[in-house]
RNA sequence: AGUCUCGUAGCUCAGUUGGUUAGAGCACUACACUGAUAAUGUAGGGGUCGGCGGUUCAAAUCCGCCCGAGACUACCA
């Protein structure tokens, strides 16, 4: 190929199409990975997407951030392997099938079998891979999806069995009874980093009772007896708690009030117990104090307000001991009924809330649990026996009550777990509250507000239940995890410190078990007694001991083929002394499998073993993922290499920030605010989205996507490009510049190339810092700024005419290798962030000059900074005439003379020599560009600058303190003989009240913002006047510039070549003669004309050329 | 309820260790420039830098309180 392709406009999705039919063809992925040093790895984990949903435009996101650090990792030489992964089993999944079958957990292994079902999952769970797998190709994230870790294959579930093998000699697996967040939707327990999901926690709206606990006169206290009928008042937001209640509890140095009144509902008088800090809170202003006890006698059945009397106070511990009837008598413990309903002590309780007294039951509250069991005698839950003789609480594993609650025996205890259509009016909690109305036991029904876990999956409230579970001892190794958090490298830090840090020091054990039939079986066999228990850490381990097995229970099993449920659960294995031993039912928490895919993903340590030995592979140089994910991934991950390997899993990682909708509002399909991201790719491509979410905002804070921001990035950074690419290929073709020609020393470049190359190199050092430091935004930001206003708007639009001006010279070679050296350097810059473009520009280049050795740019070496063409002063010098050249063009503006006019010069203040040089180097840029002729400094030895002193806030601060603002007026105040004396002596002394101070030259601002006589401009500390005088000369000379525009927009209307030569005639009329006379051989220079020819009339319509000028013109091509 | 982060132009965002006229882009208006042309330049409107108080010669920047948003934490009855 020798001439660069030119194109009809910019288009981004062909582009991209094309691109990957290059990348497919030519393997480049695998290329660029094996084309890296074995030994010089970047270790890079994917995290699992789960391809049972639809990819979100936030998987866009993330998988950006994911495929940009790898891409420039393998441009900086490192081998960058990415195994793609899919997270396969868990509750989406089976919620999903459940949904799809119409079934519920309840009807596994009987409507349907277990093996049946787990089947339907297996099928389910890969259901949008292709679209997973199209989204990826599409949006140009690199990752291996010809061999990607399945969590659901044998090797993959061996390897987890292996790691759990570990903790369970490291003693850190261990079985417990406790109560747990319980999903009855789901059929499951739930672990803590499940709750923590965000938005588990939700407000809602609960009816909570204060309740009269009626007080056994034999059990109290002698300061407490004689009151009549005396009530302890406990509050709870979960009514349907309180037929399980079996215990108050108090705090036992809270102080207590003892108050006679009325109960609001039965009018009934009464006397209740209650924290003295929440007398005022719990009666409110519906109840008046009253100073003695008579005054309580006014009171009449449905008084407005009610009075009351505090007949007494005690402490928590007086009351402790005390026994009360049953609140709700449906049925007793099975255990020791006896020890219940009593006042027990708890450390726990607060006076913030309530009434200081705590309802418990034990079956429904861990704490309610715990202070039980401490208590002598200890309390019992309130458990009963079931058909089977086990006991269980009064509310089943779906959420209902138990036949023993008679009137209530089958509901649920939320509404929300009923289907849609059954839900009654009444709930269970507002049931109990009319009966406890009733029955003068309730002194307080109101609604509350309060934030109350859900279920991540089924949306519904969590019951907290007690349940037998296995647990990871994680808060054991807490100090451990949190010191090796503290060398891993956040983005941003507050989420490694702040979130993630916070939650490592409140660490509570994982909670491995579910009670479900996808996913990973729990290892585990024990006999009938779990007296004795075995772990398997891997298929050998089982072979042996099924063998083992076989041998001594007479058996004929096999290792089944398939490691989950059920085969798994008919092994049966035996113990040292010859009885069988069953598999624990669980399953493992799916979290597991994630922070399990290190080691995993290779089949360790049953094969690679020297990827995690000898860290090939382990631990990650870097992983990223949604903020989301901090109690999620990156805490599995982060655990399970602590504990099992005494390391980091990661070094650095993202944490990056939601996407939500352009209002900042979070998608969701109910709002159908989502953006479809095949939609996005399709018309904008793939490029302008993902160059978008980096550059709009830093990838941890929240985006809030607008697809006006991905256009605004089309047009003006990617259009930008295309347009300077455009231009570039448009003129090297009529040349044949193919880069062929030895490179033109930088030193013998015009001053201009040099600059852009100065820019450029110092743009290579910043734009590599940047992304080395996972600062993809600032590097897109930069990169963004040098295409649009110095490439773009600076470089090029001054060296226009360089590249289609004259022969093919050195200046000409200069310019073209120039532009190409900013053009591929872009390319190879930008190709992080925009896989497709990049490689496009890229070889748009290189497929005609060959020069990179290379056939794509990510095969290329990300652009090193040569230090050494990096000229400060060239920059400054640079700044100074782009300032001046808008300094002209604000003040010709003000003046209303086009920039076509020619002037004859401008007048500069010189303040300094050095200024002088500088602008005298860039003079000639200055001058074309504002077309005057040029440019004369005046210096204050002329008298004519006047000039102004400002005080430098940052030196003179520090030595005068509070004398600050009375020198600014002075120094303000200086004229101008002064000022010369400063600048001539370098030193003042200043005079405020009793102090002098000795001032420096350093300690103003001396600036000339005014030269008396003339109009000027000025901008930090430059000063521009423009003569505004235009000489006949300059006059025709603007004249004939006017005809060269209006020339070259008939050459362009009439779509000439630019390299065709033309006849020019042009309607006779004397201002336009004695433009020729003058002008004719500058017009046909400029225009590429033969011959200029006055005529009578052309036949075309006049144009205006000055006002009052308007002449026709007509072009023909010669030839 | 507590903790953390954040509130800068209509919108998206910059704003160095505190330094005196708070910036850019988008959008809007006018004019200009253009052999790159869905680009560009100049000018204009648009801000009590969430509010109040404090520290300081000097606060968008540091501190406190309040308001608002978000995230996180919590078995709190």
């Amino acid at each position: 190929m020798t001439k660069y392709r030119e194109f009809k406009g910019l288009n981004l999705p062909e582009i991209d199409n094309e691109i990957l039919a290059f990348w497919t063809d030519n393997q480049i992925f695998e290329k660029s990975i094996s084309s890296r040093p074995e030994d010089k790895t970047f270790v890079f984990y994917e995290g699992p997407p789960s391809a049972n949903g639809m990819p979100g435009i936030h998987h866009v996101m993330s998988r950006t951030v994911k495929d940009l650090f790898c891409r420039y990792q393998t441009m900086k030489g490192k081998r960058v392997e990415r195994k793609g992964g899919w997270d396969t089993h868990g509750l989406p999944i089976e919620l999903s099938v459940e949904k799809e079958l119409g079934i519920t957990k309840e009807d596994i292994g009987t409507k349907i079998s277990v093996d049946e079902y787990n089947a339907k999952c297996r099928e389910t769970v890969m259901r949008y891979k292709d679209l997973w797998d199209d989204i990826t190709r599409k949006m140009g994230y690199w990752v291996d999806l010809n061999h990607p870790y399945i969590t659901f294959e044998n090797d993959y579930i061996e390897s987890v069995w292996w790691l759990l093998s570990q903790l369970y000699n490291k003693k850190l697996l261990y079985k417990g009874y406790t109560i747990q967040p319980y999903s009855p939707a789901a059929g499951t327990g739930l672990s803590s980093h499940e709750l923590n999901q965000p938005g588990c926690y939700r407000d809602v709206t609960d009816t909570t009772i204060v309740a009269q606990f009626k007080t056994i006169e034999d059990s109290l206290p002698d300061s407490l007896k004689g009151l009549g009928e005396l009530f302890i008042l406990a509050w709870t937001t979960t009514p349907w708690t309180l037929p399980s209640n079996t215990a108050l509890t108090v705090g036992p140095n809270i102080d207590y009030s003892v108050i006679k009144t009325y109960n609001q509902y039965t009018f009934a008088p009464i006397t209740v117990v209650l924290a003295s800090a929440l007398v005022e809170k719990q009666l409110g202003n519906k109840f008046t104090a009253v100073d003695e006890e008579a005054g309580l006698s006014a009171y009449q059945s449905g008084d407005k307000t009610i009075p009351y009397f505090v007949v007494t106070t005690c402490k928590g511990k007086d009351l402790t001991g005390i026994r009360y009837e049953q609140l709700l008598p449906y049925t007793l413990p099975y255990q020791n009924p006896e020890n219940a309903f009593r006042v027990i002590e708890g450390s726990f309780v607060t006076t913030e809330d309530g009434t200081g007294v705590v309802h418990t039951a034990p079956t429904f509250g861990a704490d309610d649990a715990r202070v039980a069991k401490e208590a002598k005698p200890e309390v019992p839950p309130m458990l009963v026996l079931d058909e089977k003789g086990n006991p269980v609480p009064l509310v089943d594993l779906q959420g209902r009550f138990r036949p023993e609650m008679g009137d209530l025996a089958g509901k649920y205890v939320k509404n929300e777990y009923y289907n849609a259509s059954d839900v009654p009016e009444r709930s269970v909690d507002v049931e109990i509250a009319i009966r406890l109305k009733e029955e003068n036991r309730a002194f307080k029904v109101e609604k509350y507000v309060h934030n109350y876990p859900h279920c991540w999956r089924t949306d519904k409230p969590v019951l907290y239940y007690p349940m037998d579970s296995w647990f990871i001892r994680a808060s054991a190794a807490k100090e451990r995890m949190a010191e090796l958090n503290s060398s891993i490298n956040w983005k941003p830090a507050s989420t490694g410190e702040g979130r993630f840090g916070k939650w490592l020091e409140n660490l509570q054990d994982w909670n491995l078990s579910r009670s479900r039939y996808w996913g990973i079986p729990l290892p585990i066999w024990r006999n009938a007694e779990a007296t004795e228990e075995i772990c398997i850490d891997s298929i050998a381990k089982l072979e042996s001991e099924v063998a083992k097995a076989n041998a001594a229970l007479g058996l004929n099993q096999q290792v089944p083929k398939d490691l989950h449920r059920p085969y798994i659960d008919e092994v049966v294995l035996v113990s040292s002394n010859g009885e069988p031993m069953k598999r624990e039912l669980d399953l493992i928490d799916v979290w597991f499998d994630s922070g399990s895919m290190p080691y995993a993903q290779w089949h360790y340590p049953f094969e690679a073993k020297d990827k995690i030995d000898n860290g090939l592979s382990f631990p990650a140089d870097f992983i990223a993922e949604g903020v989301d994910q901090t109690r999620g991934w990156f805490y599995t991950l982060h655990a399970i290499a602590t504990m099992v390997f005494d390391s980091v899993a990661y070094k650095n990682v993202v944490s990056n920030g939601l996407v939500l909708d352009k209002n900042g509002v979070k998608m969701s399909k109910r709002l159908g605010n989502v953006v479809d991201p095949f939609d996005t790719i399709r018309t904008h491509g793939a490029d302008a989205t993902r160059w978008y979410m980096i550059a709009n905002a830093p990838p941890w804070d929240n985006l809030k996507f607008d697809l006006a921001g991905v256009e605004e990035v089309k047009r003006k950074t990617f259009g930008t490009l295309y347009n300077t690419y455009s231009f570039f290929a448009l003129y090297a073709n009529i040349d044949g510049f193919v880069y062929s020609e030895a490179e033109v020393p930088l030193n013998e470049r015009p001053e201009i190339d040099r600059w852009i190359i100065s820019l450029l190199n110092d743009l290579k050092a910043r734009v590599d810092a940047s992304y080395a430091d996972y600062e993809p935004t600032t590097a897109a930001r930069d990169i963004e700024e040098f295409i649009d206003a110095h490439l773009s708007n600076w470089y090029v639009r001054l060296c226009r005419r360089r590249f289609w001006k004259g022969e093919y010279s050195k200046d000409k070679l200069a310019a073209y290798q120039t532009l190409y050296t900013c053009l591929e350097s872009i390319a190879a810059m930008m190709a992080p962030v925009a896989p497709f473009f990049s490689d496009w520009l890229f070889k748009n280049l290189n497929d005609v000059t060959q020069k990179s050795g290379v056939t794509s740019v990510h095969l290329f070496d990300f652009p090193a900074a040569d230090a050494t063409a990096i000229d400060n002063d060239l920059l400054e010098r640079m700044d100074y005439a782009q300032r001046i050249s808008s300094l002209i063009l604000s003040l010709r503006k003000k003046e209303n003379i086009r920039v076509r006019q020619p002037l004859s010069r401008i007048l500069l203040p010189v303040l300094n020599p050095s200024f002088k040089d500088q602008v005298e180097a860039v003079r000639d840029l200055i001058l074309a560009e504002v077309n005057i002729k040029q440019i004369e400094y005046i210096t204050d030895t002329e008298g004519v600058i006047h000039k102004k002193a400002k005080p430098n806030f940052k030196t003179l601060g520090r030595k005068l303190g509070k004398d600050m603002k009375a020198a600014g007026d002075l120094i303000a105040a200086l004229d101008q003989k002064q000022i010369a004396d400063i600048e001539r002596s370098g030193s003042y002394t200043l005079v405020i009240g009793d102090n002098n101070y000795d001032l420096v030259l350093e300690d103003f601002e001396i600036t000339s913002e005014d030269i008396p006589g003339w109009t000027v401009a000025s901008d930090k500390g430059i000063t521009v006047a423009l003569d505004v005088h235009i000489s006949n000369e300059l006059y025709l000379e603007g004249v004939a510039r006017e005809l060269v525009n209006r020339i070259q927009n008939i050459r362009k209307e009439s779509d000439f070549e630019v390299t065709d030569r033309i006849v020019v005639s042009i309607e006779s009329h004397e201002l336009i003669q004695q433009t020729l006379a003058s002008f004719q051989s500058y017009i046909s220079n400029e225009v590429l004309a033969d011959d200029i020819r006055l005529v009578a009339s052309t036949g075309t319509e006049a144009l205006e050329i000055v006002e009052g000028v308007s002449v026709g013109i007509s072009v023909e091509v010669v030839g």
